[in-house]
RNA sequence: GGAGGCGUAGCGAAGCUGGUUAUCGCGCCGGCCUGUCAAGCCGGAGAUCGCGGGUUCGAUGCCCGUCGCUUCCGCCA
């Protein structure tokens, strides 16, 4: 038989079209045989359409209705019919009408399914990522890859219309040493010898700059071989972007633009543009993280000024070695937190590095419970200092600087979640300004860059910052959206002797430097324009638009958490013949050799 | 590398302190059914309870080990 054609989708037919002879092609979602009547579901990725066999069909008809199964691939030829006032279905777009069927076309069977194709699936991840062509097939799964799509689109919209020139830049790279563990490709026509597969395309960009095109995006692929996270997988896509003749607001204000575009064009939200701001040392000593959800407050205060009259001495001894001591009250929890529920919160506080979480309960009489003994006696001047009320809980950290901030952090969060502090339908930015430039290594005792080595200091370190790395602040810059750093970027260098400057703060010897990336440095010495950039992360934000915790849910074909695919099996062992080839040769861990 | 959680039919789950013919829903197979839209009703098949060892008269359950998945820490400029 000739192929039936579709002459339309499973999304479009209303009254309207009543009377009309149409051909639909998609796959039987629901099958619902009456004995008489015979309803079928017919899907694609535009809708559902309810196709019915009618009790005077001739028997032939029936029988092959009967005999169609769940996700087979089928053409169907009927004539739309209004449905009866009472049988309309308000929550299908195609709810006024059915198609009564003429003719079916069995296109393709299939096998009994391994999970139900249904809007959201409950079934396990390693199942739905074997068989992923079926989990894509899901209502939920098509919405978010379309999200994706739409979101991708309406930042290529908003970037041409800004005079943003997308530029591709290559895949196969040079290693470079800083950062992640690059993923490496072997070259077959220069024995012994690697390209790399780019983690950004940071010095390409930064190189297309000194080119002179000077509005750069790049919807690119990046690969970082470290292990995966609910918001992290080996590879995945950044807008990449970078701009010359720029200041660090001029970034600010085309990034906000284009996520008001993204987000009026794709979930028809307005955003608040011009986000807030908040410094790095801000937002750790306020909220305990460098990507602070700020959908609910409830941020830190300094407990120090408490610490010396008080005889608890292990807040003590934590100032005297230069940590910090800080309380987050917890406003009207001191009820619902029993010892085991605070138990909790501490085991969360210590998996981020804490000793410990003390507390203490504000009551009618003053403090109570915990460590409130060591306190009582300035129980009023710490209530009314941390502007605690009857009902709070207060909690109380003391350690390292950042460990505090970030144990703590950790237990707002979770406080966040368990209290449901926060708004889901909110979507709150927050640029996150004024990251420290280096950072000292303790076990290497040395100093390194916090972010990455072509960042600019700021202009009034620019005379000390060699003999003064500590306090130094960069030109760096990351955009926080509901708790997830969602994309980041910096004012770069683009004066050889400054970079090279850098590099001595961070022991990066010149000869390496040269090795490595001289060609950048190289490019600086003719004519380089000042420039910088950002780059954000796609995944992430379809993610966070799509309401999911997983960027798994927005990525087509993921890994595993292990960086693993069961669909195809990656990685995989390659044949002899490919090694020699490449010129390798494998050795094996030594766990792995004895069950070989 | 480390910590927590999970592992019972194709899928999702139940199985309390050790003794069941291992339960339920979806799916699958067969039958019935004229208006459903997660259709309904009746019947049936389908499980070495992840794997190995131990304790015990007896283990899905307790203990030890191991593997897998998952979330997090480390790592990710």
């Amino acid at each position: 038989m000739e192929q039936m054609k579709r002459t339309v989708t499973c999304g479009q037919l209303t009254a309207k079209n009543e009377g009309q002879t149409v051909i639909l092609n998609g796959w039987v979602h629901r099958n619902r045989d009456h004995g008489g009547i015979h309803f079928i579901n017919l899907r694609d990725r535009y809708g559902e359409t309810q196709i019915v066999v009618d009790e005077d069909a001739a028997e032939a008809l029936k029988e092959k209705a009967g005999s169609l199964k769940f996700e087979y691939c089928v053409a169907i030829e009927g004539i739309v019919r209004a449905r009866p006032e009472s049988m309309i279905n308000p929550d299908m777009v195609t709810g006024e009408i059915e198609v009564s069927v003429k003719n079916i076309s069995i296109l393709n069977s299939c096998k009994t399914l391994p999970f139900m194709i249904e809007d959201e699936t409950d079934s396990n991840e390693t199942a739905r990522l074997k068989y992923r062509y079926l989990d894509l097939r899901s209502k939920g799964m098509q919405d978010r890859i379309i999200l994706r799509n739409n979101v991708t689109y309406a930042i290529r919209e908003y970037l041409q219309k800004s005079s943003f020139l997308e530029i591709e830049t290559p895949t196969l790279i040079k290693s470079t040493p800083e950062g992640a563990r690059d993923f490496l490709v072997p070259s077959r026509l220069h024995a012994g010898k690697f390209f790399a597969l780019p983690q950004s395309p940071q010095l390409y960009k930064q190189l297309l700059m000194v080119s002179g095109f000077d509005k750069y995006f790049q919807v690119a692929r990046c690969y970082r071989d470290e292990d995966a996270r609910g918001d992290r997988q080996l590879e995945f896509t950044q807008i990449d972007m970078e701009m010359s003749f720029v200041s660090v607001d001029d970034i600010f204000k085309i990034t906000e633009g284009m996520m008001g575009h993204v987000f009026k064009k794709s979930l028809g939200v307005d955003l608040p543009l011009d986000f807030q701001r908040i410094s790095y040392d801000d937002a750790m000593n306020l909220y305990g993280s460098d990507k602070p959800d700020l959908r609910f407050d409830m941020a830190f205060q300094d407990f120090a000024p408490f610490v010396p009259a008080s005889s608890f001495g292990v807040f003590k001894s934590v100032l005297e070695a230069g940590g910090a001591v800080k309380a987050l009250v917890v406003p009207g929890a001191a009820a619902d937190y029993s010892r085991k529920k605070i138990t909790e919160l501490e085991e969360t506080a210590k998996t981020f590095g804490a000793k410990g979480l003390a507390w203490m309960k504000v009551t009618t009489e003053g403090l109570d419970g915990g460590v409130s003994k060591f306190y009582n006696d300035q129980a009023d001047a710490i209530c009314s200092g941390l502007e605690a009320k009857e009902g709070d809980l207060i909690l109380l950290m003391g350690a390292a600087w950042k460990t505090a901030c970030n144990s703590l952090g950790a237990v707002r969060s979770r406080l966040g979640k368990d209290l449901k502090l926060i708004d889901e339908n909110l979507y709150r930015f927050v640029w996150i300004v004024d990251f420290p430039l280096f950072e000292y290594n303790e076990d290497e005792k040395t100093w390194e860059p916090a972010h990455h080595m072509f960042s600019m200091p700021q202009e009034q370190y620019l005379e000390t910052f060699d003999k003064d790395p500590g306090p130094v602040k960069g030109d760096l810059y990351d955009l926080v959206l509901n708790g997830y750093e969602l994309a980041s970027g910096s004012i770069r260098i683009h004066d050889p002797e400054l970079q090279q400057r850098i590099f001595n703060v961070v022991g990066f010897p010149k000869e390496v430097a040269e090795e490595r990336f001289g060609f950048l440095l190289e490019s600086f010495r003719y004519g380089a324009p000042p420039h910088g950039g950002i780059a954000a992360g796609v995944d992430r934000l379809v993610m966070i638009m799509a309401g999911k915790e997983s960027i798994k849910e927005v990525i087509p074909f993921p890994k595993n958490n292990a960086g693993m695919s069961p669909m195809d099996d990656s990685p995989a062992w390659v044949d002899a013949d490919q090694l020699q080839d490449l010129h390798l040769n494998i050795i094996m861990p030594e766990v792995d050799k004895k069950e070989e």
